[in-house]
DNA sequence: GACACGTCGTTAGCATACCTCACGATCTGC
DNA sequence: GCAGATCGTGAGGTATGCTAACGACGTGTC
């Protein structure tokens, strides 16, 4: 199967950096999160932000983007999918007119409870294949990486 | 600035588990890793996938696709483009005329040289803020989550 | 009170990056 | 040889970001 030890003219082995397992490694865990497809229709997007609001409690469309890391048109966007499937809820803000309270919905609650957990199911299997001192590396790397992409 | 903490109803603070700490950190480096622009017209794609090439040689665009954990018909255009900008060659296979090889070409290497470190700048600006033993977490993490993607 | 200016959310339009389905070319086992 | 598997590719669809621009609302100044 493997070709590529057969041709002539082959690279090197390199030492790539740390800059570049890291990006690799990131890249290619967030394509196969993404690739997790439950039945429902809800995108990873989606859970990401609503467990967002789920944890964190109620908010404008506006600190919700900055907690997850997006622009507030991409989040727009989100919203209204959430709404749609009826797991959030809109209502005006008491004193500011511009803004508006988004809010988890009890179905948005349920949801969160069950699928969120099927969809993380995947990679709970295979935190679960890994070693306790592993699962502390990574518990300490998501940390770190948070506080790195956070600002 | 925050209202969600003064809003009635509010959800009770949870301690997120692993999966959701780690998928949420990777999911949001992912994120800044692509807004990153060099003004090339390359993409985090595309680079990643020439950075495979470069590192384990020629291969076919199945293996790479493998490599990198997409469908083939995801890879044929990563390859499409990187062909078109000069970076990576297609030759037919020797034995079977239904595969091909692709791989890196001169330009393809001196991109991979000086485009990818500019392109990495601002990951590595970040790590380069960390302290050594965070930097250590960060490598052993790297090799777990690509072992745990991988396959 | 009126007007200028800032802020917030949204709409519109665009780019990227995946996917699945379907197809043609080629290889392989009987 | 011929049926079925395999490989790469084309077509089309969806998700997820972005920026630019706009309308609604709040706020400070006179």
């Amino acid at each position: 199967m493997r070709y590529a030890n057969d041709v002539s003219g082959r690279e090197e082995e390199h030492e790539p950096s740390l800059a570049s397992r890291l990006r690799l490694a990131v890249v290619r865990l967030n394509r196969r999160l993404r690739a997790q497809r439950t039945d429902s229709s809800v995108t990873l997007t989606q859970i990401s932000a609503l467990s967002c609001l789920y944890n964190w409690g109620p908010m404008t469309p506006g600190e919700l983007a900055a907690k997850e890391g997006v622009q507030p048109p991409s989040m727009t966007r989100v919203i209204a999918a959430l709404e749609e499937h009826g797991f959030a809820s809109r209502r005006p803000h008491p004193t500011d007119g511009r803004q508006a309270i988004v809010e988890v919905t009890q179905a948005g609650r349920d949801f969160v409870r069950a699928e969120v957990c099927a969809r993380e199911r995947w990679l709970d299997r295979r935190l679960a294949d890994l070693d306790e001192e592993e699962r502390e590396v990574l518990s300490r790397a998501a940390e770190i990486i948070d506080r790195m992409a956070g600002q």
